[in-house]
RNA sequence: GCAUCCUUAGCUCAGUUGGCUAGAGCAUUCGAUUCACAUUCGAAAGGUCGAAGGUUCGAAUCCUUCAGGAUGCACCA
């Protein structure tokens, strides 16, 4: 036993590189190569050089692709982190772990992305191109876009199989989802129909209910004269086509007049005849309780307009400007024309008043533009219709029995086939789904998959390839994004072709991602898989919070607080990266991240790094057998224990308690006390004690290692490397302590 | 309007079925050390646990009401 030499010569079992401080960049790269050269991240590999059993329970998670729309931000590293965690420790307790890539076509992201620097740069739109010149341009982006996201997803130490590689556009997921459209479209729910649709005037497309962001705006809100009666709006120039005024049947006010009464009266543009409508939909308290409609650009409009069988006028062309049923204002932009409308009618004397309010402005997430309601021959995805599995390996969900995808949805999760973490975020999902309409999914965007059916005259087909003979036309709309995404968890593992992997793999055991895309993409994988596999696509949903600046802002370009994942790998070390967005960051909360923060846990790798160093410098002549002293069984229990803790809070996906708890008692019970007493037992005579610490410090560390390599996989790794003997090559593939 | 979450030390947060004197990190102050540590170690100070009621032998924890903050959904003529 030897005490570091006061002259500076080494012990002959430490590697030179411990005596200086812990490189984190440098080695790095080196432990990155490693494992990469090992193949370890392919659960085949792992089987095959008997690592895992071919019989050993599976483990899989498919990544949450990223958005092929440039680099990856903090929250994918936070992302990145805790899945690498979790599929750390599957593979260290032997199980059959996958995890799976792949990247996001992002339809309308990317294409609007690429839209936007296109018009910037050149000054061109995607129609001075053309579709097939335009495409070309948004694949050669979205290519260097998915190179980039690669090398970042492996540089934090993501444990990915890059050899199961998926893309949501590739060709073995374009055959999964057009096989899964025809499917939805044979059994009669996916249908085309005219409906009141979000027109984003700006993308020049439909969008769906989810893809609006509303904006709270005071504006201006016009009593106006309407015959006998004074209807409140917020949009005059919707008003021109408005020939029913609807009033709610118990309404006392209005009690002297009949439903389908006719009545004259003077309009904007000159007299018309209008018709008295009741209606439960007219609110009393709104207003004046009277309200004219325009069914053309207002689902409630447009509802009332179905029930009473009303025929209805488009006033607001594509782009947002007004038709010639207005008249003296056609051609106007919206808000030119409301100004120029009022002034006409207050000159008329048909102004009753004016007030404000604060209402919701429906808007276009990608555009920012002012969402405008249209009536549009779209597909859609019915969730209220009955139909029938029939497979069924759902709890709840009989074959042959009839369902809908709403009841679908809920089931899965009311029964615990599918449970949320935390499971508070399970009221959110049934509350979305009971106020579900159907799911708009075509777009008018050239990015993306084209809906599979083809037209030719008056036939219609449906089909995974064109059909045969000539004059057949695609329909020219792609699909909404998250109808492939929405497959994700089986057309990577091969669907429709039944292969090993999908019977493996499936359902996978955790979905990962952020609680801002339960409804986008969870539920909507939830009915996918239900509807196509009639299973659960996963076990468990894990969801995560958003990552803040340091005052609890959103990071966002434009605030300047947005901090570059890949900037702080470089600065401080993926491990202190992934520390900081791990510790304090419970499931479904948000999580404030400083830079100081990620420096605080370097500090924690380069204390490693020392303990190590001091651990083999002083365990030369460790003996697996030497008997413990009273004092360092009762030390080496501790570390069990905090074993034991670190695995059931990972079990629970409490990751945050796990490391947390790991961290401290490596810094302030082995570093601070354990190392600091054994150097007074190492310089004692006492051969029993030096015996018995010397293997207490080599098996404490080496446990240690073993219990945060999930957390901080390098810096454990670059250790392990070093170790004089070890049971495994690899700490990646170690057997996690039991 | 409906629902959810948050409010604990200056800051960021733990405290999971109610139970030992309410904890940690950062920051602050004081001291030690350069003997694994581009340091580290020790110590101190700092809290009426958002407010008020209630249940209980016992409440940061459970219940009720209220206040402030955030979020989701619905409404929004």
């Amino acid at each position: 036993m030897t005490l570091m030499p006061k002259d500076g010569s080494k012990p002959s079992n430490i590697p030179e590189v411990f005596l200086k401080p812990y490189n984190a960049v440098d080695e790095e790269l080196s432990i990155l190569a490693l494992w990469e050269k090992s193949g370890y991240a392919n659960p085949d590999v792992c089987i095959q050089k008997g690592i895992s059993s071919s019989t050993a329970e599976p483990f899989s998670i498919v990544l949450p692709p990223p958005n092929v729309t440039g680099t990856l931000h903090i929250g994918h590293a936070a992302m990145l982190a805790v899945e690498d965690i979790l599929v750390r420790h599957a593979r260290m307790q032997g199980k059959r772990t996958l995890w799976l890539p792949g990247t996001d076509h992002a339809a309308i992201a990317t294409q609007s992305k690429v839209e936007k620097e296109m018009q910037k740069k050149e000054g061109l739109s995607r129609h001075d191109l053309g579709r097939e010149k335009f495409l070309e341009r948004v694949v050669k982006f979205a290519q260097e876009s998915h190179d980039t996201i690669v090398g970042q997803v492996t540089r934090i130490g993501s444990s990915v199989d890059w050899s199961r590689e998926a893309f949501t556009l590739d060709e073995a997921r374009t055959k999964a989802v057009r096989t899964a459209f025809k499917n939805m479209y044979d059994a009669g729910l996916i249908y085309r129909g005219h409906r009141i649709v979000n027109w984003d005037p700006k993308g020049q497309t439909t969008i769906s209910d989810d893809e609006i962001v509303y904006e709270e705006r005071k504006e201006k809100f016009y009593y106006l004269k309407y015959g006998p009666f004074v209807i409140g709006t917020a949009r005059p120039e919707t008003k021109f086509g408005d020939k029913y005024v609807v009033v709610h049947p118990d309404d006392a006010r209005y009690a002297d007049y009949a439903h389908g009464q006719e009545i004259t009266l003077e309009w904007i543009n000159g007299p018309i005849t209008a018709t008295v409508l009741k209606d439960a939909a007219a609110n009393p308290e709104f207003g004046t309780g009277a309200m004219t409609i325009t069914p053309w650009h207002d689902a409630t409009d447009f509802d009332i307009a179905e029930r009473h069988d009303l025929k209805y006028e488009q006033v607001i062309d594509w782009y947002g400007k007004l038709l010639p049923i207005a008249g003296e204002f056609a051609n106007m932009k919206i808000a030119e024309a409301r100004e120029k409308i009022i002034e006409k009618l207050q000159a008329k004397g048909l102004v009753d008043r004016v007030e404000e309010y604060v209402h919701n402005v429906a808007t276009a997430e990608r555009t920012g533009a002012v969402v405008e309601p249209q009536i549009k021959l779209q597909w859609f995805i019915d969730v209220d219709k009955p139909f029938a599995l029939p497979h069924s390996q759902i709890k709840g969900m009989l074959p042959n029995t009839e369902t809908t995808l709403k009841r679908l949805m809920k089931t899965v999760v009311e029964t615990g086939q599918v449970t949320i973490v935390p499971d508070r975020f399970a009221k959110t999902y049934y509350n979305w789904i009971d106020n579900l309409r159907d799911w708009c999914i075509s777009r008018q965007i050239w990015y993306g998959h084209r809906i599979p059916v083809w037209y030719r005259e008056n036939e219609v087909y449906c089909g995974i390839e064109a059909p045969e003979g000539a004059g057949w036309e695609q329909d020219t709309d792609t699909l909404d994004t998250w109808f492939s995404s929405g497959l994700w968890t089986f057309s990577t593992l091969g669907w429709p072709d039944q292969t090993q992997d999908l019977e493996t793999y499936h359902p996978t055991t955790v979905l990962e991602t952020g609680y801002d895309i339960l409804f986008f993409w969870v539920a909507r994988m939830v009915l996918m898989t239900g509807f196509t596999m009639g299973a659960v696509p996963f076990k468990y949903v894990y969801l995560h919070g958003l990552v803040r600046d340091a005052q609890g802002r959103k990071m966002s370009k434009s605030l300047g607080n947005t901090i570059d994942p890949l900037e702080m790998i470089e600065k401080y070390g993926a491990d202190a990266t992934r520390m900081s967005l791990i510790v304090g960051a419970q499931p479904g909360n948000d999580i404030k991240l400083s830079e100081d923060r990620i420096r605080g846990y370097k500090h924690f790798a380069n204390k490693l790094w020392n303990i190590a160093r001091f651990v083999l410098e002083n365990t030369e002549s460790y003996d697996p057998q030497a008997p413990y002293t009273a004092h360092d069984a009762k030390i080496a229990a501790e570390a069990q224990e905090v074993v034991r803790t670190a695995h059931t809070h990972i079990t629970t996906f409490r990751l945050d308690l796990a490391a947390d708890a790991a961290y401290h008692f490596v810094w302030d019970r082995f570093a601070s006390e354990v190392l600091e007493e054994s150097k007074t037992i190492f310089r004692s005579e006492d051969m029993e004690a030096k015996r018995s610490r010397a293997r207490l410090l080599y098996e404490t560390l080496t446990l240690m290692l073993r219990v945060l390599h999930p957390f901080v996989p390098f810096v454990t790794e670059a250790i392990w490397q070093r170790l004089p003997r070890k049971e495994s090559d690899v700490l990646m593939v170690a057997k996690w302590p039991q």
